[in-house]
Formats: structure tokens, C-alpha cells, sequence
DNA sequence: GGTGTAAGCTAACGGTGTTCAGTGAACGAA
DNA sequence: TTCGTTCACTGAACACCGTTAGCTTACACC
């Protein structure tokens, strides 16, 4: 009888064992370093037990990924009161930011691995609703935003605004999660900078409206007043250490 | 006497039919994807022997990836002659992105891939030097638009825009490389986009000239009315498939 | 008690990057 | 010519990896 729902429940608890193990792991030491040894071991089982759970160390992954995801939205819902949807448009990515920078593991995960096929059965997360879909609540800002004319002609291929949008808080969230640890780049107010991409490309799309000279919104002001920041160049040279240890080597 | 050179010669031989192989595998499969053995299989050494030039796997890649390196500026070179800084901005952005979508299993070592550190010993490349350093040269274009006051006061810390300007291009490149396939996302003519990003983060940095309504270069009108431009979209589709198949799964 | 199911274990397979003692050819010196 | 030395390269391992076939064991049901 309800012995059945008994094993049910004792396999969903190993389930879920598994995957706050492997959570636990790749927060602390990255996705590729974690293996299905460790994570076993981490919850003193075998690593064949896992895949009993999960076929592969991707769909391990994928289904944290499942989560993560919902996790992202979520971070994201606070905006959706917002009226004006080029300010809905800047708040949103203002979440997303700080999602990532939050969670830079978990955005490894999501945003910066290739992703098999989406099996639905797998995915708890409706492609294309707008209401869990992360990236489809930014595709109807963005068709908002261009169906109000907000937008400059050279702008209105929802898809592509989409896209370009996506891309620009992307781009410096993936460059500052495998270069921000490097002088050459030196990165130092990565949070700064995504905001004023995110700005610049925002103000850039919008049409003008006669009377106001310039796209210059509260929010792409506010990034002004700082201190003046001094210029790299100097910080670039890199003594790290570690030594290479070729036995012998081409300087030439 | 010569001796000693002709053995110089043979040893450097060697190393060039390592990276030869290396470069050709994984241009052809991808890096992870490219292991010791198969480098050495390719040009009927022992693995081991590939450990007599280069430290490890890191360090052979970092080694083609100094070349890859040079290429980039190389192809950037033809922007040089352009007066105009905002324009040599704006197609050093392009010419980044020819180089992007041409090459985009270069870029990903490149770009998205962490680095170790930069041994002086075993990079070419002058880091800061404009003239070899592409991230270098971009600094400068930058710097040029900023001081010869094109950038409204937002956009006047020459690092933070710097870093805007390569994450603009970038977010779209490693994006498309790793979701380029991916039906969610639906890339469809990445370089468009790209270009569109690139001049809306100009557009949106530009001060106003009174008496122009809006900074609609000619540079960012152009991009709209294009034909198709197939830019590389196959090239770079990855393996994916192989079918789940876990024993069992909690649909639930 | 017998039986079927299935979670988990044992032990392996074929792969990975990397190390290291040894080999053999080429060399300078005697 | 013979010697000792150098050094690119080999062969065989090491310690890991993801994954799997087959066994054990516990338990619900007849």
C-alpha cells in the first residue's frame, strides 16, 4: 500500500542528496572540477548509485541547471510592476546583473556551457512563458518596448533586440568570470561597467524625443558621479608565479 | 660546431609539428575534445614525448594561442588608417567580429577560456603595446574618442569603456558559440546583431551635436538594410545527441 | 516461503593528463 | 677509434576520470 509511496519518497530524498551534494561542490570548486567520485563520496555512496538517479554527469547537471533557472526569474520577478518597459527593460537587466554576479557558478552553468538537447520531460520550466522563462520575459519587454515605438527603426527585429539585449549584460558577465582574476583586463568595477554597456546600448536604440536633446535617462546619469578613476597601464603586468616547468624550452 | 644549431633546428621542428597537429585537431574537434595522445598519435610520437616542449596541455595551447593572438591584430590592422576615432572604433569592432564568426574555435580558446599566468617568456605579444596587443590597441581607440571629447561625461573612464566596448562584441560572439544551435535562442544572423550592438553602444556613448536630432551615423544606418550576410553559422555547430537513458527517472 | 523488483555495491573498462627510468643516436674529446 | 656525455624520445606506469555489467540485498506482494 503506501509502502510503495514510501520507496518513492525514500528514492526522491537519495535524489535530492545527490544533487545538494553536487550543488554544494561545484559552488564551492567549479563544474568541471567536481567529479561523480567525489559527489558520491560527499553522501558515502558509490559512484555507480548516481546513475541510478541520473543517466549522465550532464543530466546531474542539467537538472541543477533546472533550478537555477527558475532561481534567475524568480530574481528577476521584482521588475515586472515596472510600467514604463524601456525602464522594465533596465531594471531587468540591472536583476540579471546582479543575479550573475551573485551566482557567478551558477551562471557558469547556465550561460557559459553548451547545452545539450532540452528534454521537457527533464525541464520544469516552460519554454516561451513569459511568467517562468527568464529569457522570454525579456523578449516581451523588448516587443513592448518596440510595438511603443521606443525604439529607432534600426531597431525593431524583436528578435534581434532580444538578443542584443541578452548579449550586452552577457558580455561583460562571461568576460569578467574567466578574465576578472586577470591584470591584463583588470577588472574593477565589473558591476559598473555592465550597468553603463546596459545604459549606452539601451540609449542608443531609443528614438529621440523632440525637445529632449539627448537620451540621458535618471538611470544612465546616475552612473556618473564617480571618482575620477585613474587610467590602467600600469597594472598590467602580470607576476603571478607558479613557475613553469618544461625541461627545457624555445625562447627564441 | 653547427651541430649544436642543427639540433636547435630539429628540436624546433619538432615543437612546430606539435603545434601544427594541435592547431589542426582542434580546429577540426574542439579543444577539450582534443587529448595528448590523439596530438601525438597524429604525428607518430609517444605522448610523452610532446612533455620535452611543452609543460602541459595549458601551456602547448597557450602557445597557439599567442599566434592566434597576432592573427587577431592582424586582421584588425586595416583599421588603423582611419582619422576618425569613433569610427576606427566602430570598425575595429567589425573587423573583431569578422575575426569572431571566421574563426570561431580561435575565439573560444581566445576569449573563453580561462588563462593561467602570462609567462613573458612564452608570450610573443607586447602586452600594452597597441601595435601588437589587440585588447592594447583598442584601449588606445578609446582613449582617442574620449579625450578628443566625442563620449557624453558618462562614458569617460577610458578602462570602464574599454571593457564596454569588447564586452559588446563579445557578448554576442560567445553567446552564438555556445548557444549558436540551440532552437531556444534561435540565433539567426549573429554578425547583424552583433553589428547592431556594437553601434548602439556607440550611438548611446556619443554626445549630442546640436543640431543633429540623433547620433544615426552613417555606420549604424548602414547595418539595417543588408542582405543576409551568412556569416559562419555552421561551422561551428557542436556534437550533441546520444539520448538519454537513465535506468530510471523522477518525472514528477 | 517463494518471487519479482530495484537500489546500491563491486569491480572493471577504456579513457584522460602526466611522470620517470631507461634507450640509443649523435656528439666532442682523448 | 674509443670514450663519456648529452638529450630527444620511448615504455610503462600512476592516479585520476565517466561509465557500465553483474551481483547482492532488502523489501512488498502473492
Amino acid at each position: 500500500m503506501g509502502s510503495q509511496e514510501r520507496r518513492e519518497r525514500e528514492r526522491h530524498s537519495t535524489r535530492e542528496k545527490i544533487l545538494a551534494a553536487a550543488r554544494d561542490l561545484f559552488l564551492k570548486e567549479g563544474f568541471e572540477a567536481v567529479s561523480m567520485r567525489r559527489i558520491a563520496q560527499a553522501i558515502e555512496y558509490t559512484p555507480a548509485a548516481i546513475y541510478t538517479h541520473f543517466a549522465d554527469k550532464q543530466e546531474l547537471l542539467m537538472a541543477l541547471g533546472d533550478a537555477d533557472f527558475r532561481m534567475l526569474r524568480e530574481s528577476m520577478r521584482e521588475v515586472d510592476s515596472i510600467k514604463d518597459p524601456v525602464e522594465r527593460l533596465r531594471a531587468g537587466g540591472k536583476a540579471y546583473l546582479r543575479f550573475a554576479f551573485d551566482h557567478p557558478h551558477h551562471y557558469r552553468l547556465m550561460f557559459m556551457t553548451r547545452w545539450p538537447q532540452i528534454d521537457p520531460a527533464l525541464c520544469s520550466i516552460e519554454q516561451g512563458n513569459a511568467d517562468e522563462d527568464a529569457f522570454a520575459c525579456l523578449g516581451s519587454v523588448v516587443h513592448e518596448c518596440i510595438s511603443s515605438g521606443r525604439f529607432s527603426e534600426a531597431y525593431t527585429d524583436p528578435q534581434k533586440v532580444t538578443q542584443m539585449c541578452w548579449a550586452a549584460v552577457h558580455g561583460v558577465v562571461s568576460l569578467f568570470i574567466t578574465h576578472g582574476d586577470d591584470p591584463w583586463v583588470n577588472f574593477t568595477a565589473p558591476m559598473e561597467t555592465a550597468e553603463l554597456l546596459l545604459n549606452a546600448s539601451v540609449d542608443g536604440m531609443l528614438v529621440h524625443t523632440p525637445g529632449v536633446l539627448k537620451p540621458l535617462t535618471k538611470a544612465s546619469t546616475k552612473a556618473l558621479p564617480k571618482t575620477p578613476t585613474k587610467t590602467s597601464t600600469k597594472a598590467v603586468v602580470g607576476a603571478r608565479s607558479k613557475a613553469t616547468k618544461a625541461k627545457r624550452r624555445d625562447i627564441s
